[in-house]
DNA sequence: TTTTGAGTTGTTCGA
DNA sequence: GTCGAACAACTCAAA
């Protein structure tokens, strides 16, 4: 009996459960565009444009074992039953997500098919373990990533991954789908080619992920607890965007860096089950990427600002680190996670900007913006997290500026217009003395913003704002 | 049920 | 320049 398998994220066909159950016999493949029932959580600008080509990359992999990707806009509730009933299938199989909105829509697809006796299978496939089997000794859900991660280490290796399958058997009878175009991905002006510079950094599809994957492995994993914290080199894996959307699987990745060496709780395996515990939060806390996670930060007194949120978004805060990341994030559709905390704090703490604000600018921008991921991490920097930063713990712009940009590397890449600033000075600025402001050719207010706010400044009131979050809940 | 140890990523201050 | 303590309590997870 003929199958449908819906690509969701998971655009890969190695180590695919879902095209793994279905490959044995006639299959349709398929990916919906529903934006709709996203709502506002559909695919941000940059994710729109990976997307387009992750898409364009599946299409040549699918036509090269013999079938096609049958692309569809709208209603997935509505599309997936009619193709499914179009071929005669049976089951229709698909990875599992966590977003509140894509299970709510499962549900409803799986009503929809169970009413005309097909089903719909769910597989593990982008995650290691599935969120709701992962439990504490009594039995809840965790809430701190260390218990947590120790209690995926004690299940042993995940898996081996499963091969690609090598031939692909069309169902007859589908329909046509649409033409990738006409879905409509690449964003059209008032914004054109802002994503120009993507293709210089970026490879998406599965090839892509795994030359990338390959390189990690061999070049900045025997290294990476020493260098993942330099924004200046390539010292973390870049593999991101190709996790969020599907390329590879975590198993992959997991094994890959296994076989190259990392042993025990290695950082780097570390960092994929950071990944997973987003997805656990989020898979049990469904509120997560509008609501904070502790509820006293309901009453939080963030100061809203339009002109300081501009400021920010368009790397013009006067920090040095700060901007350089601000500014990679528009270029790249990427920033480096060291550099995302330094930027978050400013954002929340100094600034006193909500913390859903800057979650919404990095869900438009980030090539990799995946709403587990983003929400946890926004939550964990602003303080009000399932395992947040203590409130106390401000970011110096100018300190971490100076240990993780020592040669200031990062800055000249990506704020050129202080490139010819000496080490001393590049991270602060407007300590410079006129001369030395002058050869560098640096009017500050003019070529560079002088800084937003004084980071003693800044501390004092985010410190006198967590405070009176305190009071207000003690008096509570 | 109670106890115990611990908790991603920091900064500042004073000795 | 370096080093240790203070910064705050609170809640989680496991024994």
């Amino acid at each position: 009996m003929p199958r449908l398998v819906w690509f969701r994220q998971d655009l890969r066909i190695a180590d695919n459960p879902a095209l793994a159950a279905a490959a044995e016999g006639p299959l349709l493949c398929v990916y919906v565009l529903d934006d709709a029932a996203a709502g506002r959580w559909a695919h941000g600008g940059a994710q729109r444009w990976w997307l387009h080509h992750s898409l364009a990359a599946l299409e040549r992999a699918l036509a090269a074992r013999g079938a096609a990707l049958h692309l569809a806009r709208g209603s997935a509730r509505e599309i997936i039953p009619r193709l499914a009933a179009a071929i005669g299938a049976g089951e229709v199989h698909a990875g599992r997500l966590t977003e509140p909105w894509a299970r709510a829509r499962d549900e409803a697809v799986h009503r929809a098919l169970e009413a005309e006796g097909r089903r719909l299978v769910l597989h593990t496939s982008s995650l290691l373990h599935e969120p709701h089997r992962i439990r504490t000794g009594q039995g809840r859900p965790y809430s701190v990533y260390t218990p947590f991660a120790r209690a995926l280490f004690a299940l042993g290796e995940p898996p081996p991954p499963l091969p690609a399958p090598a031939r692909l058997l069309p169902a007859p009878g589908a329909p046509e789908g649409l033409p990738l175009a006409a879905l409509g991905l690449i964003p059209a002006p008032p914004i054109p080619e802002w994503w120009r510079e993507f293709p210089a950094h970026w490879t998406p599809g599965e090839a892509g992920a795994a030359e990338r994957l390959a390189r990690f492995a061999r070049a900045a994993l025997p290294a990476y607890g020493a260098r993942r914290n330099t924004p200046g080199v390539e010292g973390t894996s870049g593999l991101s965007p190709h996790l969020r959307f599907g390329e590879l699987s975590p198993r992959q990745v997991w094994h890959a860096a296994r076989a190259a060496g990392a042993r025990g709780e290695d950082a780097f395996l570390k960092e994929i089950l950071w990944r997973e515990f987003a997805h656990h939060l989020l898979w049990h806390r469904p509120d997560m990427p509008e609501q904070p996670l502790q509820q006293g930060f309901a009453r939080f007194p963030w100061r809203p600002d339009a002109a300081l949120l501009r400021a920010w978004r368009r790397g013009r805060t006067g920090y040095p680190i700060v901007d350089a990341g601000m500014r990679q994030l528009w270029r790249m559709g990427w920033m480096h996670n060291r550099v995302r905390m330094i930027a978050g704090s400013l954002l929340v703490k100094h600034l006193l900007q909500p913390w859903q604000e800057g979650a919404a600018w990095f869900w438009d921008t980030l090539l990799d913006g995946d709403l587990a991921s983003n929400s946890a991490s926004w939550q964990w920097v602003a303080g009000c997290g399932a395992d947040a930063a203590p409130y106390f713990r401000v970011f110096n712009p100018v300190l971490q500026g100076e240990k993780f940009d020592t040669d200031g590397a990062y800055v000249r890449r990506w704020v050129p217009e202080l490139a010819r600033l000496p080490d001393r000075f590049l991270h602060k600025p407007w300590e410079a003395p006129e001369a030395v402001l002058r050869a560098a050719g640096v009017a500050l207010g003019r070529d560079y913003p002088r800084p937003v706010i004084q980071h003693g400044e800044g501390r004092a009131r985010a410190l006198a704002a967590y405070a009176a979050l305190r009071g207000a809940a003690e008096a509570a």
